[in-house]
DNA sequence: CTAAGAAGTGAATCTTAGTTCACTCTTTCG
DNA sequence: CGAAAGAGTGAACTAAGATTCACTTCTTAG
Protein backbone atom coordinates (compact mmCIF):
# COMPACT_ATOMS: atom_id res chain seq x y z
CA UNK A 1 0.00 0.00 0.00
CA UNK A 2 1.39 3.15 -0.58
CA UNK A 3 -1.43 6.11 -0.10
CA UNK A 4 -3.18 6.70 3.43
CA UNK A 5 -5.18 10.41 3.90
CA UNK A 6 -2.56 12.47 6.14
CA UNK A 7 -3.88 14.59 8.53
CA UNK A 8 -2.86 17.58 5.96
CA UNK A 9 -5.04 16.13 3.35
CA UNK A 10 -8.03 15.60 5.46
CA UNK A 11 -7.89 18.94 6.65
CA UNK A 12 -7.97 20.01 3.07
CA UNK A 13 -10.80 17.74 2.24
CA UNK A 14 -12.93 19.01 4.57
CA UNK A 15 -11.67 22.74 3.71
CA UNK A 16 -12.93 21.97 0.23
CA UNK A 17 -16.70 20.63 1.52
CA UNK A 18 -17.23 23.55 3.45
CA UNK A 19 -16.01 25.58 0.49
CA UNK A 20 -18.89 24.21 -1.35
CA UNK A 21 -21.32 24.25 1.35
CA UNK A 22 -20.23 28.33 1.56
CA UNK A 23 -19.79 28.96 -1.86
CA UNK A 24 -23.57 27.84 -2.43
CA UNK A 25 -24.96 29.62 0.44
CA UNK A 26 -23.61 32.71 -0.66
CA UNK A 27 -24.82 31.53 -4.40
CA UNK A 28 -28.44 31.26 -2.59
CA UNK A 29 -28.04 34.08 -0.59
CA UNK A 30 -27.57 36.49 -3.48
CA UNK A 31 -30.06 34.41 -5.93
CA UNK A 32 -32.15 31.87 -4.81
CA UNK A 33 -31.24 28.38 -5.78
CA UNK A 34 -32.37 29.48 -9.29
CA UNK A 35 -28.70 30.86 -9.63
CA UNK A 36 -26.73 27.57 -7.50
CA UNK A 37 -26.46 25.29 -10.46
CA UNK A 38 -23.69 23.33 -9.93
CA UNK A 39 -21.43 24.95 -12.61
CA UNK A 40 -21.83 28.04 -10.64
CA UNK A 41 -21.44 26.67 -7.21
CA UNK A 42 -18.10 24.66 -8.50
CA UNK A 43 -16.79 27.42 -10.01
CA UNK A 44 -17.17 29.79 -6.79
CA UNK A 45 -15.56 27.29 -4.76
CA UNK A 46 -12.83 27.06 -7.16
CA UNK A 47 -13.13 23.58 -8.51
CA UNK A 48 -14.71 21.73 -11.04
CA UNK A 49 -18.37 20.37 -11.19
CA UNK A 50 -16.84 16.64 -10.74
CA UNK A 51 -15.36 17.82 -7.64
CA UNK A 52 -18.60 18.65 -6.19
CA UNK A 53 -19.70 15.15 -6.60
CA UNK A 54 -16.96 14.00 -5.02
CA UNK A 55 -18.33 15.26 -1.73
CA UNK A 56 -22.32 15.48 -2.34
CA UNK A 57 -23.96 12.41 -4.28
CA UNK A 58 -26.05 14.64 -5.83
CA UNK A 59 -27.35 18.57 -6.03
CA UNK A 60 -30.20 17.48 -3.94
CA UNK A 61 -28.02 16.22 -1.08
CA UNK A 62 -25.90 18.90 -1.37
CA UNK A 63 -28.84 21.42 -0.76
CA UNK A 64 -30.82 19.54 2.05
CA UNK A 65 -27.56 20.06 4.18
CA UNK A 66 -27.09 23.63 3.03
CA UNK A 67 -30.82 24.11 4.80
CA UNK A 68 -30.60 21.60 7.48
CA UNK A 69 -27.86 23.24 8.73
CA UNK A 70 -29.07 26.67 8.57
CA UNK A 71 -32.01 26.45 9.95
CA UNK A 72 -30.65 24.50 12.43
CA UNK A 73 -28.59 27.28 13.26
CA UNK A 74 -31.28 29.35 12.99
CA UNK A 75 -33.28 27.54 15.49
CA UNK A 76 -30.59 27.24 17.82
CA UNK A 77 -30.65 31.07 18.22
CA UNK A 78 -34.15 31.28 18.45
CA UNK A 79 -35.00 28.99 21.08
CA UNK A 80 -31.80 30.62 23.33
CA UNK A 81 -34.06 34.01 22.91
CA UNK A 82 -37.02 31.84 24.09
CA UNK A 83 -35.54 30.50 26.57
CA UNK A 84 -34.32 33.67 28.24
CA UNK A 85 -36.15 34.79 31.61
CA UNK A 86 -38.62 37.83 30.47
CA UNK A 87 -42.51 37.36 29.80
CA UNK A 88 -43.64 35.90 26.77
CA UNK A 89 -44.49 38.72 24.85
CA UNK A 90 -40.49 39.94 24.71
CA UNK A 91 -39.51 37.28 24.39
CA UNK A 92 -41.65 36.67 21.22
CA UNK A 93 -41.00 39.74 20.30
CA UNK A 94 -37.04 39.40 20.44
CA UNK A 95 -37.15 36.40 18.42
CA UNK A 96 -39.14 37.76 15.83
CA UNK A 97 -36.91 40.91 15.63
CA UNK A 98 -33.93 38.52 15.63
CA UNK A 99 -34.79 36.23 12.98
CA UNK A 100 -36.10 39.66 10.99
CA UNK A 101 -32.64 41.65 11.51
CA UNK A 102 -30.97 38.49 10.37
CA UNK A 103 -33.44 37.74 7.44
CA UNK A 104 -32.90 41.52 6.02
CA UNK A 105 -29.00 41.51 5.50
CA UNK A 106 -29.63 38.50 3.03
CA UNK A 107 -32.56 38.61 1.63
CA UNK A 108 -32.94 36.08 -0.68
CA UNK A 109 -31.47 33.65 2.06
CA UNK A 110 -34.48 33.27 4.29
CA UNK A 111 -36.78 33.38 1.18
CA UNK A 112 -34.72 30.52 -0.73
CA UNK A 113 -34.73 28.46 2.23
CA UNK A 114 -38.36 29.02 3.64
CA UNK A 115 -40.37 29.25 0.21
CA UNK A 116 -38.59 28.46 -3.02
CA UNK A 117 -39.49 25.02 -3.80
CA UNK A 118 -36.92 22.78 -5.69
CA UNK A 119 -36.81 19.32 -5.65
CA UNK A 120 -39.10 16.97 -3.71
CA UNK A 121 -36.59 15.63 -1.74
CA UNK A 122 -35.36 19.45 -0.69
CA UNK A 123 -38.52 19.88 -0.13
CA UNK A 124 -39.03 17.05 2.26
CA UNK A 125 -36.23 18.08 4.45
CA UNK A 126 -37.65 21.61 3.95
CA UNK A 127 -40.80 20.84 5.65
CA UNK A 128 -38.92 18.68 8.51
CA UNK A 129 -37.06 22.06 9.23
CA UNK A 130 -39.99 24.73 8.86
CA UNK A 131 -41.66 22.29 11.56
CA UNK A 132 -38.73 22.68 13.98
CA UNK A 133 -38.85 26.28 12.79
CA UNK A 134 -42.60 26.53 13.81
CA UNK A 135 -42.45 24.56 17.00
CA UNK A 136 -39.94 27.41 18.40
CA UNK A 137 -42.98 30.15 18.17
CA UNK A 138 -45.04 27.62 18.87
CA UNK A 139 -43.73 26.95 22.35
CA UNK A 140 -43.94 31.04 23.16
CA UNK A 141 -47.79 31.16 22.53
CA UNK A 142 -48.57 28.23 24.35
CA UNK A 143 -46.53 29.63 27.62
CA UNK A 144 -48.34 32.98 27.11
CA UNK A 145 -51.50 31.28 26.98
CA UNK A 146 -50.63 29.20 29.57
CA UNK A 147 -49.56 32.29 31.88
CA UNK A 148 -52.40 33.99 31.08
CA UNK A 149 -50.33 36.71 28.97
CA UNK A 150 -52.04 35.73 25.92
CA UNK A 151 -55.73 35.20 25.21
CA UNK A 152 -56.68 31.53 24.29
CA UNK A 153 -55.45 30.27 21.00
CA UNK A 154 -54.14 27.28 19.11
CA UNK A 155 -50.57 27.85 19.12
CA UNK A 156 -50.34 25.46 16.39
CA UNK A 157 -51.86 27.90 14.11
CA UNK A 158 -50.85 30.94 15.86
CA UNK A 159 -47.04 29.83 15.53
CA UNK A 160 -47.70 29.35 11.20
CA UNK A 161 -49.68 32.56 10.88
CA UNK A 162 -46.29 34.21 12.87
CA UNK A 163 -43.40 32.40 10.60
CA UNK A 164 -46.02 33.28 7.43
CA UNK A 165 -46.35 37.16 8.49
CA UNK A 166 -42.94 38.05 8.65
CA UNK A 167 -42.16 35.61 6.49
CA UNK A 168 -44.04 37.46 3.67
CA UNK A 169 -43.22 40.74 4.82
CA UNK A 170 -39.11 39.73 4.86
CA UNK A 171 -38.54 37.06 2.75
CA UNK A 172 -39.41 38.36 -0.80
CA UNK A 173 -36.91 40.33 -2.71
CA UNK A 174 -40.61 40.67 -4.77
CA UNK A 175 -42.39 42.68 -2.21
CA UNK A 176 -43.22 46.45 -2.78
CA UNK A 177 -41.55 46.75 1.01
CA UNK A 178 -38.15 46.33 0.86
CA UNK A 179 -37.14 49.87 -0.29
CA UNK A 180 -40.26 51.61 1.04
CA UNK A 181 -39.24 52.18 4.49
CA UNK A 182 -36.25 51.87 6.35
CA UNK A 183 -35.34 48.45 7.88
CA UNK A 184 -35.67 49.60 11.65
CA UNK A 185 -39.09 50.72 11.00
CA UNK A 186 -40.02 47.02 8.87
CA UNK A 187 -38.52 45.47 11.47
CA UNK A 188 -40.26 47.12 14.35
CA UNK A 189 -43.59 47.01 12.86
CA UNK A 190 -43.47 43.55 12.29
CA UNK A 191 -42.86 42.57 15.95
CA UNK A 192 -45.39 44.94 16.85
CA UNK A 193 -47.94 42.91 14.13
CA UNK A 194 -46.68 39.54 15.91
CA UNK A 195 -47.34 40.90 19.45
CA UNK A 196 -50.66 42.16 18.48
CA UNK A 197 -51.67 38.89 16.39
CA UNK A 198 -51.04 36.76 19.47
CA UNK A 199 -53.23 39.35 22.04
CA UNK A 200 -50.16 40.52 23.95
CA UNK A 201 -51.08 43.75 25.80
CA UNK A 202 -49.87 46.49 23.73
CA UNK A 203 -45.99 47.28 24.32
CA UNK A 204 -44.76 50.45 24.57
CA UNK A 205 -43.72 52.43 21.69
CA UNK A 206 -39.86 52.69 21.14
CA UNK B 1 -61.05 31.21 -50.76
CA UNK B 2 -63.08 28.41 -49.07
CA UNK B 3 -63.04 28.45 -45.32
CA UNK B 4 -64.11 30.69 -42.89
CA UNK B 5 -64.68 30.49 -39.13
CA UNK B 6 -68.26 29.93 -38.95
CA UNK B 7 -69.50 30.16 -35.33
CA UNK B 8 -69.85 26.75 -34.29
CA UNK B 9 -65.93 26.45 -35.16
CA UNK B 10 -65.48 29.66 -33.20
CA UNK B 11 -67.23 28.14 -30.03
CA UNK B 12 -65.39 24.91 -29.96
CA UNK B 13 -62.13 26.59 -30.32
CA UNK B 14 -63.16 28.82 -27.48
CA UNK B 15 -64.06 26.12 -25.57
CA UNK B 16 -60.83 24.44 -26.08
CA UNK B 17 -58.97 27.21 -24.64
CA UNK B 18 -60.84 26.98 -21.59
CA UNK B 19 -60.66 23.33 -21.60
CA UNK B 20 -56.97 24.56 -21.55
CA UNK B 21 -57.19 27.02 -18.98
CA UNK B 22 -58.76 24.53 -16.53
CA UNK B 23 -57.18 21.96 -17.37
CA UNK B 24 -54.27 23.17 -16.45
CA UNK B 25 -55.82 25.19 -13.27
CA UNK B 26 -56.99 22.04 -12.22
CA UNK B 27 -53.23 20.49 -12.52
CA UNK B 28 -51.90 23.52 -10.43
CA UNK B 29 -54.25 23.52 -7.96
CA UNK B 30 -53.62 19.62 -7.25
CA UNK B 31 -50.04 19.47 -7.31
CA UNK B 32 -48.35 22.60 -7.76
CA UNK B 33 -46.63 23.93 -11.38
CA UNK B 34 -44.52 21.22 -10.79
CA UNK B 35 -47.22 18.79 -11.77
CA UNK B 36 -48.25 21.07 -14.55
CA UNK B 37 -46.08 20.51 -17.90
CA UNK B 38 -47.38 20.84 -21.29
CA UNK B 39 -47.74 17.48 -21.90
CA UNK B 40 -49.71 17.23 -18.73
CA UNK B 41 -51.74 19.98 -19.62
CA UNK B 42 -52.50 18.55 -23.02
CA UNK B 43 -53.54 15.31 -21.60
CA UNK B 44 -55.80 16.17 -19.38
CA UNK B 45 -57.33 18.87 -21.57
CA UNK B 46 -57.74 15.87 -24.16
CA UNK B 47 -55.51 17.17 -26.62
CA UNK B 48 -52.31 17.27 -28.31
CA UNK B 49 -49.39 19.31 -27.14
CA UNK B 50 -49.12 20.76 -30.85
CA UNK B 51 -52.68 21.83 -30.26
CA UNK B 52 -51.62 23.55 -26.85
CA UNK B 53 -49.22 25.93 -28.64
CA UNK B 54 -51.98 26.85 -30.76
CA UNK B 55 -54.01 28.98 -28.15
CA UNK B 56 -50.73 30.10 -25.91
CA UNK B 57 -47.63 31.20 -27.65
CA UNK B 58 -45.21 29.41 -24.48
CA UNK B 59 -46.13 27.93 -21.34
CA UNK B 60 -45.05 30.98 -19.90
CA UNK B 61 -48.19 32.68 -21.27
CA UNK B 62 -50.51 30.12 -20.23
CA UNK B 63 -49.93 29.87 -16.63
CA UNK B 64 -49.59 33.70 -16.43
CA UNK B 65 -53.20 34.65 -17.86
CA UNK B 66 -54.15 32.16 -15.50
CA UNK B 67 -52.87 33.65 -12.41
CA UNK B 68 -53.80 36.46 -13.76
CA UNK B 69 -57.34 35.65 -14.05
CA UNK B 70 -57.62 33.62 -10.43
CA UNK B 71 -56.14 36.75 -8.96
CA UNK B 72 -58.54 39.11 -10.51
CA UNK B 73 -61.82 36.76 -9.71
CA UNK B 74 -59.99 36.82 -6.07
CA UNK B 75 -59.36 39.89 -6.05
CA UNK B 76 -62.75 41.00 -7.00
CA UNK B 77 -64.64 38.92 -4.43
CA UNK B 78 -62.43 40.76 -1.72
CA UNK B 79 -63.27 44.18 -2.94
CA UNK B 80 -66.68 43.42 -2.83
CA UNK B 81 -66.57 42.82 0.61
CA UNK B 82 -64.38 44.91 2.15
CA UNK B 83 -66.48 47.51 0.20
CA UNK B 84 -69.48 46.37 2.38
CA UNK B 85 -70.62 49.12 4.92
CA UNK B 86 -69.70 48.00 8.18
CA UNK B 87 -66.73 48.17 11.19
CA UNK B 88 -63.48 47.56 9.55
CA UNK B 89 -62.45 44.76 11.73
CA UNK B 90 -66.35 42.99 10.51
CA UNK B 91 -65.01 43.60 6.97
CA UNK B 92 -61.39 42.39 7.21
CA UNK B 93 -62.71 39.35 9.19
CA UNK B 94 -65.14 38.68 6.32
CA UNK B 95 -62.20 39.13 3.88
CA UNK B 96 -59.95 36.80 5.18
CA UNK B 97 -62.32 34.01 5.85
CA UNK B 98 -63.71 34.38 2.52
CA UNK B 99 -60.32 33.72 1.20
CA UNK B 100 -59.73 30.74 3.71
CA UNK B 101 -62.63 28.77 3.02
CA UNK B 102 -61.74 29.11 -0.89
CA UNK B 103 -58.26 28.33 -0.39
CA UNK B 104 -58.65 25.05 1.67
CA UNK B 105 -60.76 23.70 -1.35
CA UNK B 106 -58.07 23.88 -3.28
CA UNK B 107 -54.81 23.37 -1.39
CA UNK B 108 -51.90 24.15 -3.72
CA UNK B 109 -54.07 26.44 -5.48
CA UNK B 110 -52.82 29.46 -2.93
CA UNK B 111 -49.09 28.44 -2.60
CA UNK B 112 -48.59 28.44 -6.45
CA UNK B 113 -50.19 31.37 -7.15
CA UNK B 114 -49.00 33.27 -4.02
CA UNK B 115 -45.37 31.55 -3.55
CA UNK B 116 -44.52 28.97 -5.55
CA UNK B 117 -41.50 30.29 -8.35
CA UNK B 118 -42.11 29.43 -11.74
CA UNK B 119 -39.60 31.21 -14.75
CA UNK B 120 -39.07 35.13 -14.52
CA UNK B 121 -42.17 36.15 -16.82
CA UNK B 122 -44.87 34.75 -14.39
CA UNK B 123 -42.64 35.81 -11.63
CA UNK B 124 -43.13 39.50 -13.03
CA UNK B 125 -47.49 38.86 -13.44
CA UNK B 126 -47.37 37.60 -9.88
CA UNK B 127 -45.70 40.87 -9.00
CA UNK B 128 -48.24 42.60 -10.00
CA UNK B 129 -50.90 40.25 -9.07
CA UNK B 130 -49.59 40.11 -5.21
CA UNK B 131 -49.43 43.98 -5.17
CA UNK B 132 -52.60 44.20 -5.81
CA UNK B 133 -53.41 41.04 -3.63
CA UNK B 134 -52.19 42.79 -0.74
CA UNK B 135 -53.79 46.18 -1.48
CA UNK B 136 -57.30 45.22 -0.72
CA UNK B 137 -55.82 44.42 2.59
CA UNK B 138 -54.21 47.42 2.46
CA UNK B 139 -56.98 48.94 2.26
CA UNK B 140 -59.16 47.82 4.98
CA UNK B 141 -56.45 48.21 7.56
CA UNK B 142 -56.40 52.17 6.28
CA UNK B 143 -59.49 52.69 7.01
CA UNK B 144 -59.24 50.98 10.42
CA UNK B 145 -56.29 53.17 11.14
CA UNK B 146 -57.90 56.44 10.04
CA UNK B 147 -61.55 55.41 11.76
CA UNK B 148 -59.13 55.03 15.18
CA UNK B 149 -61.03 50.92 14.89
CA UNK B 150 -57.03 49.92 14.95
CA UNK B 151 -54.09 51.66 16.36
CA UNK B 152 -51.47 53.55 14.21
CA UNK B 153 -49.22 50.77 12.10
CA UNK B 154 -48.07 50.49 8.90
CA UNK B 155 -50.69 49.45 6.15
CA UNK B 156 -48.51 48.01 3.91
CA UNK B 157 -46.01 45.85 6.56
CA UNK B 158 -49.44 44.99 8.04
CA UNK B 159 -51.35 44.00 4.98
CA UNK B 160 -48.30 41.89 3.37
CA UNK B 161 -48.30 40.13 6.85
CA UNK B 162 -51.69 39.22 7.17
CA UNK B 163 -51.38 37.69 3.43
CA UNK B 164 -48.62 35.63 4.74
CA UNK B 165 -50.25 34.42 7.82
CA UNK B 166 -52.93 32.99 6.20
CA UNK B 167 -50.96 31.87 3.47
CA UNK B 168 -48.63 29.96 5.60
CA UNK B 169 -51.46 28.66 7.35
CA UNK B 170 -53.57 27.63 4.38
CA UNK B 171 -51.33 26.62 1.68
CA UNK B 172 -50.74 23.10 0.95
CA UNK B 173 -47.12 22.26 1.37
CA UNK B 174 -46.15 24.60 3.82
CA UNK B 175 -48.45 23.41 6.46
CA UNK B 176 -48.62 20.33 8.60
CA UNK B 177 -52.04 22.33 10.01
CA UNK B 178 -54.23 20.65 7.36
CA UNK B 179 -55.57 17.76 8.98
CA UNK B 180 -54.69 18.26 12.74
CA UNK B 181 -57.87 20.47 13.12
CA UNK B 182 -61.11 21.09 11.26
CA UNK B 183 -61.75 23.25 8.47
CA UNK B 184 -64.02 25.52 10.22
CA UNK B 185 -61.92 26.00 13.59
CA UNK B 186 -58.86 26.50 11.46
CA UNK B 187 -60.71 29.40 9.31
CA UNK B 188 -62.13 30.56 12.78
CA UNK B 189 -58.17 30.66 14.27
CA UNK B 190 -56.90 32.41 11.20
CA UNK B 191 -59.47 35.26 11.26
CA UNK B 192 -58.97 35.62 15.02
CA UNK B 193 -55.21 35.90 14.64
CA UNK B 194 -55.59 38.53 11.62
CA UNK B 195 -58.04 40.38 13.28
CA UNK B 196 -55.89 40.82 16.95
CA UNK B 197 -52.95 41.87 14.50
CA UNK B 198 -54.06 44.62 13.14
CA UNK B 199 -55.22 45.66 16.80
CA UNK B 200 -59.41 45.04 16.52
CA UNK B 201 -60.31 44.76 19.86
CA UNK B 202 -61.39 41.38 20.84
CA UNK B 203 -64.83 39.92 18.91
CA UNK B 204 -66.79 38.07 20.62
CA UNK B 205 -66.36 34.56 20.20
CA UNK B 206 -68.46 32.38 17.79
C1' DC C 1 12.38 7.78 -7.16
C1' DT C 2 8.34 5.08 -8.14
C1' DA C 3 4.28 2.51 -7.80
C1' DA C 4 -0.39 2.65 -5.74
C1' DG C 5 -4.19 4.95 -4.55
C1' DA C 6 -6.75 9.33 -4.30
C1' DA C 7 -8.34 13.54 -5.71
C1' DG C 8 -9.47 16.64 -9.44
C1' DT C 9 -10.80 17.79 -14.30
C1' DG C 10 -14.11 19.03 -17.76
C1' DA C 11 -15.89 17.49 -21.97
C1' DA C 12 -19.29 14.14 -23.13
C1' DT C 13 -23.62 12.10 -21.86
C1' DC C 14 -28.19 11.79 -19.97
C1' DT C 15 -32.47 13.76 -18.61
C1' DT C 16 -36.29 16.48 -18.57
C1' DA C 17 -39.09 19.52 -20.25
C1' DG C 18 -40.63 23.07 -23.66
C1' DT C 19 -41.19 23.95 -28.46
C1' DT C 20 -41.50 23.08 -33.44
C1' DC C 21 -43.12 21.29 -37.80
C1' DA C 22 -44.14 18.12 -41.66
C1' DC C 23 -48.09 15.89 -42.14
C1' DT C 24 -53.02 14.48 -41.60
C1' DC C 25 -57.74 15.49 -40.63
C1' DT C 26 -61.77 18.95 -40.77
C1' DT C 27 -64.45 22.46 -42.25
C1' DT C 28 -66.16 25.70 -45.55
C1' DC C 29 -67.77 27.15 -49.85
C1' DG C 30 -68.05 27.42 -55.05
C1' DC D 1 -67.38 16.91 -54.84
C1' DG D 2 -62.80 19.28 -54.52
C1' DA D 3 -59.80 22.94 -53.48
C1' DA D 4 -58.36 26.09 -49.84
C1' DA D 5 -57.34 27.15 -45.35
C1' DG D 6 -57.37 26.20 -40.68
C1' DA D 7 -57.02 22.88 -36.81
C1' DG D 8 -54.83 18.95 -34.66
C1' DT D 9 -51.10 15.44 -34.09
C1' DG D 10 -47.03 13.69 -31.96
C1' DA D 11 -42.48 12.45 -32.99
C1' DA D 12 -38.38 15.00 -33.39
C1' DC D 13 -35.72 18.91 -32.00
C1' DT D 14 -33.69 21.98 -28.46
C1' DA D 15 -31.93 23.93 -24.37
C1' DA D 16 -30.37 23.78 -19.80
C1' DG D 17 -28.50 21.71 -16.37
C1' DA D 18 -27.33 17.51 -13.67
C1' DT D 19 -24.35 13.64 -13.72
C1' DT D 20 -20.66 10.64 -15.32
C1' DC D 21 -16.10 8.95 -16.48
C1' DA D 22 -11.68 8.29 -18.96
C1' DC D 23 -7.92 10.66 -17.99
C1' DT D 24 -4.48 13.76 -15.52
C1' DT D 25 -2.35 15.34 -11.40
C1' DC D 26 -1.22 14.81 -6.48
C1' DT D 27 0.28 12.34 -2.26
C1' DT D 28 2.16 8.93 0.34
C1' DA D 29 5.02 5.06 1.70
C1' DG D 30 8.53 1.94 0.63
Amino acid sequence: MAYRRSPRVQQRLEDNRNRILSAARSLVAQGGFREASIVAVAGAADMSTGAVYRYFPSKSDLFVELLTDAVQRECAILRAIIAKPATAPDRLAAAVESFARRALSGPWLAYAFIIEPVDPEVEAARLVCRREFGSVFKEVVRQGVASGEFPEQSANVSAACIVGAFTEALARPVTPLAGRISKTRLVGEIVDFCCRAVGASPRAKR
